[in-house]
DNA sequence: ATCGCAAATGATAATGATTATCATTTGTAT
DNA sequence: ATACAAATGATAATCATTATCATTTGCGAT
């Protein structure tokens, strides 16, 4: 049971994760870890599992699919549905936002327009709605040098 | 090989499936039969399979998928990504709107504000980005006397 | 540090939506 | 009516995700 490196860093997550109401193990820890350090927000299960493995972290699939859930529950991170069928996460930093996704080299970027959001609420209550949630991705060409496409 | 009835409305739905480009099939006039004859316009590859079993015009659930992506390219249909997992299509009435979907009991109510629409350009462009396409769901409680939940 | 045990994990089976295969049927131009 | 490419339908395969269940682990109480 050596302890090895970090003990001050993990001590932190296994509050953050006490905090959230879970129970620090290694495989959540490993997953938080890996979205704070991560250079993409935006990540998928299976990008997850596919991290995790090329550091030697191995967690099984099925661990990372649940966690990622649990996660969500419990507000430490945001799922989104993006085009494509998989549910992608990001760490709740709190503040909501919006999405523009590159269609061509998938880079994720995010905005928030205050005009929006009250024409949305506006639209709801108008309609006799309430709001829970809501959803806007806007898919675009990045027009970036390193991308792809032109 | 009997003609039985309404052939002027097949006649009709003939010439719209050959102006798609798309060859006139028992089962493709079937589908677009429907989506204008249905009560709901927004509905999944199973809904459609189930209303044309439940009418006797049975038509295979893999021919059901495959037209309704041919009808999405030809642009008689257009897709739609509710949360939920699965495809909604509804007939292309060459109008873009937004969505409103009750998450009690699934209703869905269409909106349009050019104020949304032109923020969201704004901001794409802002960023550099060149806007392919985008989509708003706003998930909320209906409050009608026929929702389930109040 | 050691126990005891509920909770978590991981390998794998199962599910649900959608797509791929391929033998058979059908729409259409001749 | 004939011929043949295109479309269909039954079914297998795929993809993302969830369910099972035997084994392991975190952690509070000794
Ligand atoms: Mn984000
Ligand atoms: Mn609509
Ligand atoms: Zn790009
Ligand atoms: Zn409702």
């Amino acid at each position: 049971m050596l302890k090895i490196s970090n003990q001050g860093d993990d001590m932190k997550k296994t509050d953050h994760l006490k905090n959230a109401g879970l129970k620090s193990t290694l495989p959540r820890i490993k997953v938080l870890s890996l979205f704070e350090s991560a250079e993409q927000r935006h990540m998928s299960a299976e990008d997850i599992y596919k991290l995790l493995l090329s550091t030697g972290d191995d967690v099984g699939l099925a661990t990372v699919y649940r966690i990622l859930t649990q996660f969500e529950q419990a507000g430490l991170l945001v799922r989104h549905f993006f085009e494509g069928g998989k549910s992608v996460f990001e760490l709740n930093q709190g503040k909501h936002h919006d999405h523009i996704v590159c269609l061509q080299c998938g880079q994720v970027e995010e905005f928030y327009d205050q005009a929006i959001e009250e024409r949305q609420e506006k639209a709801a209550t108008e309609r006799g709605f309430s709001i829970r949630d809501h959803s806007l991705y806007i898919y675009a060409d990045c027009n970036k040098e390193n991308c792809p496409h032109r």
